[in-house]
RNA sequence: UGGGGCAUGGUGCAAUGGCAGCACACCGGACUUUGAAUCCGUGGAUCUAGGUUCGAAUCCUGGUGCCCCAGCCA
């Protein structure tokens, strides 16, 4: 199923390689990949995706898919079955064990009951500023809840009184018993359970006490035999926590490792904003082409391969890094450079008219689909007659200096066709103009003259005859502006939101051999970077294209 | 200012006491039926101050900078 084997050698595989030689886990290496089901995978995720699968099928074990569901308020069944569809599209499979923390809940419930009768839990009434106010701060310890030393047969009861719906939200609480004058928060009496009357995506309305983070997962990794638990930096201060439990519990201990999230130039890695983005309208859902979704990227057409490639480019390490996108792009291009058709299409056309050449004429040219590949026969046949589309800026009355592309009088190739001169233009009244008038020479058929003189420039073209209307849609990733990191959420984050992101290109002229495209594939437009058939047809029954990625284009740096 | 982490060219990642290397970006050149791609090449880095050592990016000590933690979110 993976289609590229990445081997990673990093600390992880070291933390690894260490249990290994010391048995720690039999050499066993089972991994898990905990999404919570509150929205679309995003690029920051397939980091995660990746450490977890790859690395484990580097050493031979299992991945568990098992989504992090014990906040029913934000979740939803339509996250469930996305991210699914997202790790298959990389090429990754967890079998049959697809597991969810909710699959868990009576079993979290007795350890819970087993925490309250080794003195480790109390029932706690607290309100919610009142817990913070007894949490102390960063500085100061803090201080215990008055409902700390309750009986344990007290606890016990109401704590079997908090399942069965006794209590409102909010009113009570299930708290370890730990210390709290930690110097680590986390450490302070963490809340192990919350009372909240809310159907649940899963359970419906069977609970209304849900587990909180720290006490759901390490047991969930524990049950499941989970050896390597792989997380974002920001747990390293829950790792004691982590730990305490279990060495509570007595149960499976599974060792968690911690590692620096992605984070990209001009890309929101943040799932709030990202559904802010979303729930606001500012574009057409989680698969839009402009989000930084791994759902949005399919749709634009960039391979699974490149997703992974660039993962295993950048690493995986505990530094906190900004990788430059132009990294993912250059790894897109790379990849599509290969595997993609070329193809010729105009998206800004202008007429060129052949005045030698007789009308009513068409000849074929078979035209390589991987010009690049030596080795490839692959081609598809190119109609070709007086009047053809050209792009508007391949042409220039008056040309800059070192511009090689066609202006008055001088002589180019139109690709895998003719050499053409320039010889007269046709224009409106406004003086705008309409259409380059040039002449053919026969002797040069297939783009190359008998008598061995070169031109400077290649342009592509569309026969007029034949060519396909399209309407093209240049998506850009949405915020190019600033990096969301530093934009607070709401108002002043959605101003940030670049609403020029969606240009449409509505009369751009296609080589007829793209009217049987298939949808998924990408081609490369001769000069104008790679595109993909989009699903959708606007309302004139025209087919819609969407560009994957732009190609490096050296002419415009030289104008600057 | 408590605790936990992280510091290597512009960016990201290696080097685990022995010549600081790779990729992207940048710059120069060659080639080209995409001004793309490809090929060749240049420049540029160990946060800082001490110490240990024949030898330190790596070990030790002090300092500095950045990130995370005070949700009944994950």
């Amino acid at each position: 199923m993976i289609k590229k084997g990445i081997i990673f050698d990093n600390f992880i595989t070291q933390i690894i390689d260490e249990h290994n030689a010391s048995g720690r886990f039999g050499g066993r290496v089972h991994t898990r990949f905990p999404p919570e089901p509150n929205g679309y995978l995003h690029i920051g995720h397939a980091k995660a995706l990746v450490a977890d699968f790859a690395i484990a099928e580097q050493y031979g074990g299992l991945t568990n898919l098992r989504y992090d569901d014990t906040n029913p308020v934000k979740e939803d069944v339509e996250f469930v079955d996305a991210i699914k569809e997202d790790i298959h599209w990389l090429g990754f499979d967890w079998g049959d064990r697809e597991y969810y923390a909710s699959d868990y809940f009576e079993q979290l419930y007795e350890m819970a009951l087993q925490m309250i009768r080794q003195g480790q839990a109390y029932v706690d009434e607290l309100s919610g500023d009142e817990l913070r106010e007894h949490r102390g701060t960063l500085t100061e310890p803090g201080r215990n809840s008055p409902w700390r030393d309750r009986p344990m047969e007290e606890n016990l009861d109401l704590f079997e009184r908090m399942r069965a719906g006794e209590f409102p939200d909010g009113s009570k609480t299930l708290r370890a018993k730990i210390d709290m004058s930690s110097p680590n928060i986390n450490m302070r009496d963490p809340v192990m359970y919350r009372i909240l009357h809310a159907t649940h995506h899963r359970t419906g309305d069977q609970w209304c006490i849900y587990p909180m983070y720290d006490w759901a997962h390490g047991q969930s990794d524990s049950i499941e035999g989970i050896t390597h638990s792989m997380c974002s930096l920001e747990y390293e201060n829950h790792r004691p926590l982590y730990d305490w439990f279990i060495e509570q519990l007595g149960i499976f201990h599974p060792q968690q490792i911690e590692f620096a999230r992605l984070n990209i130039t001009h890309t929101v890695m943040s799932k709030r904003k990202l559904r802010l983005i979303v729930e606001q309208g500012f574009v057409d859902g989680w698969a839009d082409p402009r989000m930084p979704t791994l759902a949005g990227m399919r749709r634009r057409g960039y391979p699974p391969e490149a997703i992974l490639e660039f993962i295993a480019t950048v690493g995986i390490a505990k530094n906190e890094s900004f990788v430059d996108i132009e990294l993912l792009e250059h790894i897109v291009r790379d990849e599509l450079n290969l595997s993609s058709k070329r193809r010729m299409a105009v998206l800004q056309p202008l007429k060129l008219i052949i005045d030698n050449y007789p009308e009513g004429k068409t000849e074929m040219f078979d035209v390589k689909d991987f010009p690049q590949d030596p080795e490839s026969m692959s081609t598809r046949p190119v109609s070709f007659s007086r009047e053809l589309w050209i792009e508007r800026d391949d042409f220039m009355e008056e040309p800059v200096p070192k511009y090689h592309r066609l202006s008055p009088g001088k002589e180019v190739r139109l690709m895998n066709a003719y050499f053409v001169r320039a010889v007269g233009l046709e224009k409106g009244p406004d003086g705008e103009l309409l259409a380059v008038h040039c002449t053919y020479d026969p002797e040069t058929r297939g783009g190359n003259a008998a008598d061995g003189r070169k031109v400077k420039g290649t342009i592509h073209w569309v026969d007029s005859k034949t060519a396909l209307d399209a309407e093209v849609h240049l998506y850009e990733q949405l915020f190019p502006d600033a990096y969301p990191e530093d934009l607070p959420e709401g108002e002043v984050f959605t101003q940030h939101i670049n609403r020029d992101s969606k240009l449409v290109i509505g009369n751009a002229k296609l080589e007829a051999s793209l009217a049987d495209q298939k949808p998924g594939e990408v081609y490369q437009f001769v000069r104008n970077g790679y595109f993909t058939p989009d699903s959708a047809i606007d309302q004139d029954g025209k087919p819609t294209w969407l560009r994957t990625i732009g190609l490096v284009d050296t002419w415009a740096k030289m104008q600057k």
